[in-house]
DNA sequence: TACTACATGTAAACGGTTACATGATTGC
DNA sequence: GCAATCATGTAACCGTTTACATGTAGTA
């Protein structure tokens, strides 16, 4: 729990700024829900465990009729333990890959080469990943009678390799429109 | 358990021919593991409970040394049952979006028109991602002086983007493949 | 001597989902 | 009257991962 995505997500979101959970649902079912879900099962734990550690402290704001907003505003500690999970290289076996975008809504948050340096480790994965799909696709040799099995295994091939293209080519997107960004600032 | 995509992709490697608990682990390893992993925490629950739904019968080699070699034969019931999830349109909120792949390899063991199926409703609901992407980027007028998180949201907007275009790509070429195979058949 | 391949399995922990409970207020 | 929004939370379940246990045979 302590060490999961949710956990750094709603810490990461305390570290913008002092929010209660039910704050916390509504910005990621907004802002970050085409590639991220989240329960009340994991956020509430989560402020729990966020409180016990110390990352961050309780203030309950009263209000008419609904229940108490209990709102949470990060530690210095808690700020910490964020920016080290940010810096930490996305786990590229994780499911979805969409870890690494989690981690770069969270850029402004970051200094500009810490979301390059992630982007590009990134791409040194997807790169490799790249080189054995073609290592493998040159050595295919389909011929018209080649088993059907061989037919449908290359079909999955081919998914690797136009997915790892995409990547690699969003990842030069985007690493130059960080450093135009850069720039500017 | 009975209905996890663990289940089925070892009822599914039976379908294809009698193994045991470790055939199946070795097979997912090499032709299946660079999209798909498995453990034997997974494997050997799934095998007990395949028999216990009598899904497959059991018959023991025996062999020098090594522990015995539990042989595993789907039964008709398993095999319809297979055949059953093979059709299903492949859940596309789950992680990794993998399934698909992992349907597409058991393609042999499917009709044509059954394969073609998977990759048309896939390729309707990337279609579909594809517009809300694409809506949003239009909307979405980055100025110069906009904001930084608007500059990192967009960023996985356009992830969002390039990977649904390239998902389109491919299930365009795999649908173009699998007729033309349909027609030298 | 130590590692790899063969071959079976289990137990605990982990992360996440689903579904529920409670209850006031606002708008159709 | 009903649904949606605000607002808190919990409990049971599910699928998966990690790590362990046991043991032989062949190879480097």
């Amino acid at each position: 729990m302590n060490n999961s995505t949710s956990f750094f997500v709603v810490l990461g979101l305390l570290d913008a700024g002092r929010k209660s959970g039910y704050d916390i649902k509504r910005i990621i079912e907004n802002e970050i829900g085409h590639y991220y879900k989240i329960s009340n099962g994991q956020i509430y734990p989560a402020l729990k465990s966020i409180l016990g550690m110390s990352y961050a402290s309780l203030s309950v704001e009263k209000t008419d009729g609904k229940p108490d907003r209990k709102v949470y505003l990060i530690t210095e500690k808690g700020s910490a333990a964020f920016r080290e999970w940010l810096k930490k290289p996305v786990d590229y076996h994780n499911p979805g890959g969409n870890e690494l975008l989690l981690k770069l809504y969270f850029g402004p948050q970051a200094s500009v080469d810490d979301s390059i340096r992630l982007i590009t480790t990134f791409r040194e994965i997807k790169a490799k990943s790249l080189n054995t799909y073609d290592d493998i696709h040159s050595s295919f040799g389909l011929s018209p009678q080649s088993s059907l099995p061989d037919h449908y295994s290359y079909l999955t091939l081919r998914y690797g390799q136009i997915l790892a293209q995409a990547n690699l080519q969003w990842c030069d997107e985007a690493i130059e429109r960080i450093k135009e960004l850069e720039g500017k600032q």
